[in-house]
DNA sequence: GCTAGTTTCAAACGAGCGTTTGATTTACTT
DNA sequence: AAGTAAATCAAACGCTCGTTTGAAACTAGC
């Protein structure tokens, strides 16, 4: 009896459609690597863990991904692409109910949120840890996974940056720029580090798991400091030594 | 006439102390490595091409430091260990020049502020690369690294949250920590992205290298998050659908 | 000028990497 | 049952990696 013979892993008698419980060596191999790039970073992770976590060939991610760089792309744009469609989705949602009236920075900051915690809360095992991958992604030096997350999230950051411009009219241009990018910067951040994960366990270990309660917690305070009063550019009120 | 006869970097004569110009194998390690580190991570960078652009023999890493991971944290802590004690003497001058009253928060986000303001400074061509290289490390997966950072931060944070903790005594201990963890999120996020060399590049091109103008920013959105308003537990005044 | 200790050097080690190959197996059509 | 295209497989390719080695070069004390 050859190694061969034993068949755990039955192909689908489908190439479009799969039944139930069974998945495709695709989406096999997108899973775990999900859960391994998340875990050990792009370039710790090798194709060789990758495919023995998902039970498949070696050759099998560049049969059906291309090279490791795809696969990654792959891996990404698979939740990212339909959670920033949600949130312009969302967005436009908030502007035609209120149409005529800025929405409010609370408003504007749900529409970021609300997909996100949806990804979170849906897909129960792949979501949190796509969050993880998601803000490590996006402090990552490598030149192609920063080019490839400006181009995703291009489109959705313009909306979010006119929107906020509108609920913060008394805002310079560039300060509004900075100020998203900010709130991009702790929403990454946050949603990338294990810190937050041992926050949560310190203090309020019944709800670890919960995204919902670390971003209520968030809100209030990326709300806050968008709507603060502006700093003088020659202004000397901070910084000085004593 | 052999290549080792030319000696395109000399010796010191002193194994403790270093002329001017001259450098020493294991400063010329470390810068070098500083800014290929802040450059492509720690994975993606090679001690074949660290110990190259340093101008050293391969050998060097591990005759001087031990392993490439012992010299990554030798550049970190080069740096880091007393930009932390700066932060805490800092914060101690300013209690002591307010003895019996809590401090603003203003100060105290100061006291963190000044000190990497004066490695960004001090150090003209290292300090800035060490900077992005610290908000990069503070987003890397590997565990070495996390552990590190933890233990050269755990004491400076500590006290930074006590002080934050008597400035806003309205806020349970919990919600402090929270808000601690998302200054430190946005400090790191905006230190470490290319984002913000771009957005200082679009709107103020004279002022690129200055990062006293990025943090002049940051620090008033920072100071409006702390003083936010508690948000209720059970308050759906955020994440609702419509 | 010899010696002892430190530092540098070229070279190699073994391991793991991403990718490619060519044969084999599978699924489906005729 | 034969044929075809897609999928999977074991094996290997060429390369780079961090680390080790032992000799050579250097410094400093006697």
């Amino acid at each position: 009896m050859t190694i061969s013979s034993i068949r755990r892993w039955p192909r689908p008698t489908d190439h479009t459609a799969e039944k139930s419980g069974e998945v495709d060596t695709k989406s096999r191999i997108l899973d775990a690597a999900e859960e391994l790039f998340m875990e050990h970073g792009f370039e710790a992770t090798s194709l060789r863990l990758i495919t023995t976590a998902a039970n498949v060939n070696l050759a099998a991610v560049n049969y059906h991904f291309g090279s490791k760089e795809e696969l990654f792309q792959a891996v990404l744009t698979r939740r990212l692409d339909p959670m920033n469609q949600d949130r312009m989705a969302l967005l436009t949602a908030y502007e035609l109910a209120n149409v005529g009236n800025a929405l409010s920075c609370e408003k504007i900051i749900s529409a970021m949120f609300i997909p996100a915690l949806k990804l979170a809360r849906d897909h129960q095992q792949g979501g949190k840890n796509f969050l993880r991958l998601l803000g490590r992604a996006y402090a990552d030096p490598a030149p192609f996974i920063r080019e490839f997350l400006s181009s995703q999230y291009a489109e959705m950051i313009a909306r979010f940056r006119a929107a906020f411009g509108r609920a913060l009219p008394h805002l310079a241009r560039d300060e509004v720029s900075w100020r998203l990018h900010f709130v991009m910067g702790a929403l990454s951040y946050t949603l990338a580090g294990t810190d937050a994960l041992k926050m949560i366990a310190q203090f309020h270990p019944e709800e670890i798991n919960n995204d919902e309660l670390l971003l209520k917690r968030l809100a209030p305070f990326l709300a806050a400091g968008l709507r603060a009063p502006v700093q003088a550019t020659d202004s000397h009120q901070w910084f000085q030594e004593a």
